[in-house]
DNA sequence: GCTATAAGAAACGTTGAGTTTCTTATAGTC
DNA sequence: GACTATAAGAAACTCAACGTTTCTTATAGC
């Protein structure tokens, strides 16, 4: 009676449920102990369907990321302050990397499958950077800064400084220390 | 005949040996291929020998790392100039880390294993990080930097920004890197 | 209703981790 | 110089997870 065989998912449906186990898995279990039997079994299916679609554990949990964390990071804030804006932008990234969590972030980076919120490589397009730059495009408007401080690398720093520390400390990073990065570090870099 | 099972080695000579088995194999296969087995092998020696003194690959290598890394980086550069003296830090812990390879510190961070080239943890005493307050304070003595700007995460930026570089590209840090870093970054930030 | 496609299910081989047990060389001690 | 505690050598073993393979069966699309 109960043994019905009928509703077999299938294409986005049965991929959609398996990278929710798959988030569901990170966040519970963590990174290292996250397993792709464990995260098919948790989708209610078996690992041969989890493994048509990712080569590894590392791809499986990067697609999950793209799908649950991405969205939120996109906007560029505009308050009127060099320094509320980009304080705004670290809290953002902030709270992203404190959902992905150190652990995982580690774990990617050791299996060298990386995305543009855990790390920046310099000269390639990232999306933070690309806010940053916005940013700095607004304040430069305003005379806040001076243009020819704006390298590549002083853009990143920020970022970069917040990335390697939640990397190296696998803790959030405190409202303060943000403060502090932006107040004794980035703003006094490109000031006019 | 040639099956002379004399000459078992012993405590240190043979606790040598597997380090040195470890750094080459390190530097062979890199870190994720370095199995102990295959290192037990390299030595001569079996698995649970290793597992008597090592709990596992990380403890493993960073043993090795303690040991055929650490020593050429203590020395404090005294040039002169401050600018001269933080380039040639920079330049050493750039080598030292080219030597122990981007894919063995992500692999030792993945791990949670880690040591104070490699990282520095903020608040924790770093060898490299005491060199460079020794490299300010005769900065400072000649009168070259602002005492008031020297902030802990001040001091350690440019340390931090390298490792992070090369944990992220994976690659050795140019020489005019370190310049840019030196020059648009740091000595902006101490100068008097 | 037929058929190609992909899911479900289960078993398989492999690798490396870490452990256990037993034998045997040897350093230190009497 | 013989005795003994210690740790090395050797081999077998359990376990977990990876990634693959094979076969059956539901079902979407024609």
């Amino acid at each position: 009676m109960e043994g019905q065989k009928k509703n077999r998912r299938r294409g986005e449906v049965l991929e959609a449920a398996i990278l929710q186990a798959a988030w569901d898995e990170l966040r519970e279990v963590g990174y290292n102990r996250l397993t792709m039997e464990g995260v098919a079994a948790r989708a209610k299916t078996n690992k041969a369907v989890v493994y048509r679609r990712w080569a590894n554990k590392a791809q499986l949990v990067s697609a999950a990321l793209r799908k649950y964390i991405m969205r939120p990071v996109t906007e560029v804030p505009d308050t009127g302050s060099l320094r509320e804006d980009v304080r705004m932008l670290l809290r953002g990234l902030s709270s992203v990397l404190q959902t992905i969590g150190a652990e995982t972030m580690r774990g990617l980076m050791g299996e060298h499958s990386l995305n543009d919120m855990v790390t920046h490589i310099p000269g390639k397009k990232n999306r933070l950077t690309i806010t940053m730059t916005a940013i700095l495009r607004h304040a430069e408007q305003r005379g806040e800064i001076n243009p020819g401080k704006m390298t590549p690398r002083v853009i990143s720093l920020p970022l970069d400084l917040m990335r390697y520390e939640i990397l190296t400390t696998l803790e959030p990073m405190a409202d303060h220390v943000i403060d502090e990065i932006v107040d004794t570090i980035f703003i006094p870099l490109v000031r006019r």
